[in-house]
RNA sequence: GGUGGGAUAGCUCAGCUGGUUAGAGCGCAGCACUCAUAAUGCUGAGGUCGGUGGUUCAAGUCCACCUCUCACUACCA
């Protein structure tokens, strides 16, 4: 059994996020996760806000509230959503805890102990009506290639040019829009990447198991040359630059860490908190020498994340010269489009997490982002196609099956597990079915092959119906009852094994049929071994015992809801 | 502009190192079944694999050029 660290990218403070977020990092992990307990595996995942930045300081500042009291209610918001979704992290922290100040500015100290860290001046935007100084993004202007009046100091819109803010005409704070904005020299600590990107590109060509996307993206930036890279902001929000003495660096008094060089150190923090919580040893997941080594260490997260955790994050933990746990896989996830554009938290385009949960179960959604993971490219959400996916995968394959053979148990056999009769034809039909597809879906889970996963989750439930056309006890019933016991007999325990294979995916409605079907906890595992037991499945429930007919599993989505839900959010093809 | 993806049945997508009549699900059309959420099963129709050239005995798969589209491009995260 494997030691698997699991960490889905930190999802930031400034919202609740859509369905795209959700569908990229936190849901595959979680279903990665919950599929490897299963397997018998120890299993720690965790997650946390990502809380720093600007973006922060400016979202509480509409909010009208202070920046740490707005966190503190976005994380409780965003932890309430993970638990909606049914996430199963181990912890869900916050960048902004006491240990990821502490781990921060411990890794700043070494970096720079090993003279990877250098102080050096730079040029920045300062506005005066804000009292703060502008990231490029923040500032606009007239584009100097097209003249174009709103371009964004980083690049302009109209053009696609990339753009110097310091180049901008007229510019403006796209904060408050005044024009009383002026440069000024800021100092600030550079991480010096380029003298990492022989160790970087030796231990990416190592990496095994990355998506295609992954590497290509690593390379890409490894290719032009990693620059050094400033890790340090002119923000009061965050976590305070120190010096050896622990104090306030000297000229870094109203200077903070940047976010993207703190938020990866707080997965390694916030496994500290899950220790300081549970009595376990984070030491033994992280230090390769103290334990770490047999880890499997698995990251999550969208595409725009992969150069942060490939070469940043890297940088971090190999320039420290401490024995650090890196990561092993990688698994990287295009976007989720609606309707021909992006999910724009700030656009308000999409659907959120919150949101998502007033229209349908998070099974639904699990099982709709899943089915559809944007593993291979972008990938389109419509109304119509999760309506279409959830009826006919959930409803009529799944649920229909489970109420079919459950509901003539209790009409025909007394709401018993039959006993009596002989397997025959179609029994060892199903059994090779199943001896085939099982080890695939394992091989497709350890592979963290979403979609293809759940292509093979749904067949191994068709069949099931197919077997009941085969076997069908309710025609043998008139004539021969222990033949159709048969068949009564092996659908229930169908029913058992498709419920225990749905549980990573769809775990609410995994365990009403199981709760349904009398199957104790301990049962549930996915304790295949080497798949010989595999023909035993279909008699594995004891005779006799009791069962219940669930419920409606999955009710379904009529064209109203759909109608609805297009009107209120705006999906409609353009 | 640079770089990296993607372009395959009406729709959403599989097709590893080139090799029999190009696959799945949805949708559609027939047929079967009647235990079930009018569910399920079977069969079938549907594709000059974005375009043009090239390499090869053989290309969706390799090469070149082109078109469309998406993303990344380092101070948003």
């Amino acid at each position: 059994m494997a030691r698997i660290l699991i960490t889905s990218a930190l999802p930031y403070i400034n919202g609740v996020k859509h369905l795209g977020n959700l569908a990229g990092s936190m849901l595959p992990a979680d279903v990665y996760a919950r599929a490897m307990r299963l397997l018998g595996h120890e299993v720690l995942y965790i997650c946390a806000t990502d809380e720093h930045g600007t973006p922060a300081e400016l979202a509480a500042q509409e909010a009208g509230l202070e920046v740490a009291e707005y966190c503190e209610k976005m994380h409780a918001a965003q932890k309430q959503a993970g638990a909606d979704f049914k996430m199963s992290y181990d912890y869900f922290g916050r960048s902004s805890a006491p240990s990821n100040h502490k781990l921060t500015q411990h890794f700043a100290r070494v970096l720079e102990d090993n003279d990877l860290i250098e102080e050096r001046v730079s040029q920045q935007v300062y506005s005066n009506a804000d009292g703060r100084f502008l990231p490029d993004r923040y500032v606009e202007g007239t584009c100097p290639n097209c003249a174009f009046e709103k371009a964004r100091g980083d690049q302009c819109d109209n053009c696609g040019k990339l753009l110097d803010p310091i180049d901008l005409i007229n510019p403006y704070s796209a904060v408050s829009g005044s024009h009383d904005v002026e440069v000024r020299d800021t100092n600030h600590l550079y991480l010096k990447q380029s003298e990492m990107s022989e160790k970087l590109r030796a231990w990416v060509d190592k990496a095994e198991g990355w998506p295609h996307l992954a590497t290509s993206i690593a390379y890409k930036w490894l290719d032009e040359g990693l620059r050094d890279r400033a890790i340090t902001r002119d923000l009061k929000w965050g976590i305070p630059v120190t010096d050896k003495e622990g104090n306030r660096r000297d000229g870094f008094e109203d200077k903070v860490f940047y976010v993207w060089f703190d938020a990866p150190i707080e997965y390694i923090a916030a496994t500290q908190d899950w220790a300081a919580d549970t009595g376990e040893d984070w030491e033994s997941w992280w230090r390769t020498d103290k334990g770490a080594d047999d880890v499997q260490y698995v990251q999550f997260m969208g595409k725009d994340n992969v150069a942060f955790h490939t070469l940043s994050f890297p940088t971090t933990l190999l320039g420290s010269g401490e024995p650090w746990k890196l990561v092993d896989q990688l698994k990287a996830f295009n976007w989720v489009t609606w309707y021909g554009g992006k999910f724009s938290t700030s656009q308000k385009r999409g659907v959120f997490m919150d949101q998502a949960l007033a229209i349908a179960p998070s099974d639904y959604w699990r099982w709709h982002l899943m089915a559809n993971a944007p593993e291979s490219d972008d990938a389109a959400f419509t109304w119509e196609e999760f309506q279409a996916g959830i009826n006919s995968d959930l409803a009529n394959v799944l649920g229909n099956f489970v109420n079919r053979i459950t509901k003539y148990t209790a009409s025909k056999f007394d709401g018993k597990i039959p006993d009596g009769g002989e397997t025959g034809e179609a029994e060892s039909w199903i059994v090779k079915e199943l001896q085939t597809r099982i080890p695939v879906l394992i091989d497709l889970y350890e592979r963290r092959e979403f979609r293809k996963a759940m292509a093979e989750t749904r067949a191994i439930w068709a069949a099931g119906n197919e077997y009941l056309t085969q076997a069908a006890p309710w025609s043998h019933y008139k004539m021969d009852v222990d033949q159709a016991a048969v068949g009564v007999r092996t659908g229930l325990n169908l029913a058992v094994l498709f419920g225990i294979i749905a549980q990573p995916i769809i775990p609410d409605a995994a365990a009403k049929i199981l709760d349904a079907l009398n199957i104790p906890e301990k049962n549930r595992s996915w304790g295949f071994g080497d798949f010989a037991g595999i023909p035993d499945l279909i008699d594995a429930v004891p005779r006799g015992m009791e069962i219940a007919a669930p419920d409606v599993l999955f009710a379904k989505i009529e064209d109203d809801d759909v109608a609805g839900w297009t009107e209120k959010f705006g999906g409609k093809s353009e």
